[in-house]
DNA sequence: ATTTGCCCATCAGATTATATGATGGATATA
DNA sequence: TATATCCATCATATAATCTGATGGGCAAAT
């Protein structure tokens, strides 16, 4: 034996704290009391000082005791750490899962493949961050995720994607905003002149993409969330998924815009990885749950699978 | 054995990775090349994965066994960590020793102490950190630094301290700067309408300490060097520690301030620290060398000690 | 091609460490 | 006093680890 200090030693130092005396740590480590005692003695020699006052009849930690068992906790929790990698390794399932996912996706898709996730894995601890623009590519690159779920840009040797999904945008108002009582197909001249609600990046990533921008008079949101309720206070119109404004559009609070070019388009989602992180066991499952969900839940119109 | 996963393997584990061959990790472990083998073996089987790709003459790290190998390196730094705790709990010696020090105090008889305590515990790592008004204190407080050296400040429940020497203070301007021309004593109301020195703390702690301050017009300093270089620069007068503008007296570069009230004063300086967490073994010795170099070193004429 | 040096896995047996069960002493409670 | 529970120590059984021998393989030098 190279060196005497043993994770056995104390791990049992542990179990004779947490139970009070070396015969119930015995019995709860399934061993005669004598042999708790012998590796209590063992560990003393080891380290070279008195872990326990065995004065009374129940031996009682030392001080020198109770800094060294908080060091075997940290100790013992490092090793539990180590096996945790090897058995998540041996078996090719991640550790944890964590995903980063664009506010516009339907969280209640979402929720129902992580369900599913979560019954196949159940020690799996799953993390999702919902992000605005740009913040979920933000998240993979920083690896504090481990996939998103967001409209990817092409063109990112790094990273790698498969198309899940396409959302259906559709260019919506106020009932009360003015546009709203516009006869016909609404031009690009009549737009310009109105205020258009758009999303910014709170990251750098999308700084420069300005794609979908028409109007001259824009104001800018860093939420999905704040630009709806701007959006339903009437400020101006903007394009939103679908599966957002339906409800509001049933209910006559929104109207959908009928535009002479561009009156409905899609936007794509993909799920991305960074290539040297691919997907384990877990990863794997949720995304071949993502696309057979899109596939056999006709219920989902406005969204399209591949 | 409670548990099969031991120190010793992990050890063993990174001896090989660190040798390059198991036969070289044996040299180094002074055992044969068989044990070796045998230890990577159980360690595998412990963990239930393939640590090493044995495919060529000298078996190579699989990317789970170098992934293990990182664990092993943190797991095996805390085995050391608590090994360090309990030899500084067996020898009542600090694990390492932070001071915080007043930038007033001379550096040359603190240098000539923490030699000696260098030699006497040539493993303990020490710390020190040099610190304006206040900073000395806050250091004691937020437990970044173990003892304090400065003008401590009564009435503090939490900290105890010991008074070490009594710094001589003296008020001294340029040599060419008006007040180094006043004939007799100099009165208060000559001095209020001079530009003042100050040092200011850049901590809380003195905030509402303004003892010494007796001009109307202040310029404030947050630390000692700089203040010294406006005072040689002839922007005003203050209070300096003797033994650190004796130099500059002799060179003319400065003059004593023979004031009316308070020619002299002294500055008491002593040794801090968290009633909590006591001197051990090196801060007592630290202790009790200053306190010995203080009595025992009469060319140290600036200084007074108990 | 042969020789030399170095590598590893496996084996049998020696050595060391740990677990078991028995024993006796001590403490606390009824 | 009797009973229950605790621990330290002992002798022995069991398990784990180490050693040295053996044989196979690879790479470099002759």
């Amino acid at each position: 034996m190279l060196d005497r200090l043993t994770l056995d030693q104390l791990r049992t130092l542990i179990a004779v704290a947490d139970s009070g005396s070396f015969s119930a740590a015995g019995r709860n480590l399934r061993r005669v009391q004598s042999a708790v005692s012998q590796t209590m003695q063992a560990l003393e020699s080891t380290l070279g000082i008195a872990l326990f006052d065995r004065s009374g009849k129940v031996p009682a930690l030392t001080d020198a005791g109770k800094a060294i068992l908080e060091e075997a906790r940290k100790l013992v929790r490092g090793a539990e750490s180590l096996r945790a990698k090897a058995e998540s390794i041996a078996s090719d399932v991640e550790p944890e899962l964590s995903l980063a996912v664009d506010a516009m996706f339907p969280n209640r898709l979402l929720m129902a493949c992580l369900k599913r996730l979560s019954e196949e894995f159940p020690d799996l601890p799953v993390n999702v961050f919902t992000e605005g623009l740009g913040g979920a590519e933000q998240r993979i690159r920083d690896h504090t995720a481990r996939l998103g779920l967001y409209s990817w840009r092409p063109v990112q040797d790094d990273l790698a994607s498969e198309f899940v999904a396409a959302l259906t945008m559709v260019p919506v108002v106020a009932a009360d905003h003015p546009l709203a009582k516009v006869k016909g197909p609404i031009t690009r001249a009549i737009l310009e002149d109105q205020v258009q609600l758009v999303l910014t990046d709170r990251t750098q990533i999308t700084a420069r993409f300005s794609g979908g921008v028409i109007s001259r008079r824009i104001w800018r949101f860093a939420d999905l969330g704040t630009r709806l309720e701007y959006l339903l206070a009437g400020f101006g119109w903007c394009n939103m998924p679908l599966h957002l404004v339906e409800p509001h559009i049933e209910s006559r609070k929104l109207v959908t815009l009928a535009l002479a070019e561009n009156p409905r388009w899609e936007l794509p989602i993909h799920v991305v990885h960074d290539r040297a992180r691919p997907p384990q066991r877990a990863g794997r499952m949720l995304i071949e749950d993502l696309k057979k969900y899109l596939t056999t839940c006709p219920r989902h119109t406005s969204m399209k699978s591949a």
